[in-house]
DNA sequence: TATTATATACAGTCACGGTTGTATGTAAAC
DNA sequence: GTTTACATACAACCGTGACTGTATATAATA
């Protein structure tokens, strides 16, 4: 079988991005050859350079194919939208919980953060994904922050914890969950209970009397 | 030259332990060959290949070489001891801390760790790390829970959280903080803000009118 | 509408450098 | 003299990228 049409052509792209996601998951960024992408696809490794430079550009395309919103801009938008109605710290709630869900639900999502948190090497050109790891985090906390100077100024924020503080715990706490829920295959450590997580922390960050159990 | 005294033999290993740590780290585990770090060490890889069986068993070595306690046994062990004493609560405080001590005081034990963290694709042989990482984390998460049974009796636990809750919510935090830390090169996300992170967490979970500024 | 030209979408092949494990050499220490 | 602690040499394999080949879709042309 040679030349297709133009649908078929995409839906080769489509299997090689599928069959990278896989191979990925199963023998490291590094640990995958072409040719592992190739057979599993069930094409040879002249599709895939067709289609692709090359390795990296196969990795960063699989990054994008996939629901970025989870980490890109979109979501933090939506996190400063929804703040602007109802108790900030609601807000802060319901952005996490959104979040994680978009890792979760998607098993392609839930795939490639697997890739880029355990099977991939931060080192090359791949350093550049860290920086872009940084420089996102350094927004969302500020994001986070601009909210919780929202809810401080409503007084529902602890009198102990200054914004910044409370915007650096929010991103330590995303940062954990995010980490563990794709750690705990079995669903033993945090899967289970990860709105019961959610509402725990940003309780924690209540003033004393306004303290919900939800 | 050749054949040294036995104590320059241990010297020889150490050097290729420290080579590996920073060729690990600058070129990743799968990307350093055993030449890189022999020349790095100033020796040939038949010295690599004397003391070590093969790249993984150098990476074991570089890993128990490094302060070990701080995943390790002793850690948890000494918070079931030191919570003892006083506020169930300050003893989860002091552990976290002593936990992230041990990660930012030893430049070896904070380039272990972030070889660990950015530099290793979790495959193969790697797996069994991460079981190992995993089992460890329900463990520590035990003993958490542990002490937070002990706060709940003492009434100083925030009445909304379970002690397991309240467990996976610290295990989530400590995963946060030490990963954030490593990616917090210099230092404008978390670094230099590490106490106040850990006591806001930790008063996060007192109930009510226990909340301590410190 | 039929023909032609060209771009497309792959499959196969090749040379090259690089890496590993092992086997052997060797000089000093014990 | 024997073992230790390496250095050196060797054989085998593997992955990459580049190149070639080729059948078809598609557009241009007549």
């Amino acid at each position: 079988m040679v030349r297709r049409t133009k649908l078929d052509t995409e839906q080769t792209r489509r299997t090689i991005l599928d069959a990278a996601r896989a191979t990925f998951l199963q023998r490291g960024m590094t640990g995958t050859t072409l040719e592992h992408v190739a057979s599993a696809a069930g094409v040879t490794r002249g599709a895939i350079y067709w289609h692709f430079d090359n390795k990296k550009a196969l990795f960063d395309a699989m990054r994008s194919e996939v629901c970025l919103p989870t980490m890109d801009a979109t979501d933090v938008t939506t996190l400063a939208a929804g703040a602007g109605s109802g108790d900030p710290l609601d807000a802060i709630g319901r952005f996490v919980t959104h979040l994680i869900s978009n890792v979760t639900s998607c098993a392609a999502t839930r795939q490639t953060f697997e890739i880029m948190a355990f099977k991939c090497e931060y080192v090359a050109e791949f350093e550049k994904e860290l920086d872009l790891h940084r420089r996102k985090s350094v927004e969302i906390r500020n994001v986070l922050a601009g909210v919780y100077r929202r809810a401080k100024a409503a007084g529902t924020l602890r009198k102990d914890v200054t914004p910044r503080i409370a915007s650096a715990a929010t991103l330590v706490f995303i940062m954990g969950l995010i980490r563990l829920w794709l750690l705990d295959s079995n669903g033993e450590l945090v899967r289970s209970n990860v709105k019961a997580l959610i509402s725990a922390h940003v309780n924690g960050m209540r003033t004393a009397g306004a303290a919900i159990a939800r």
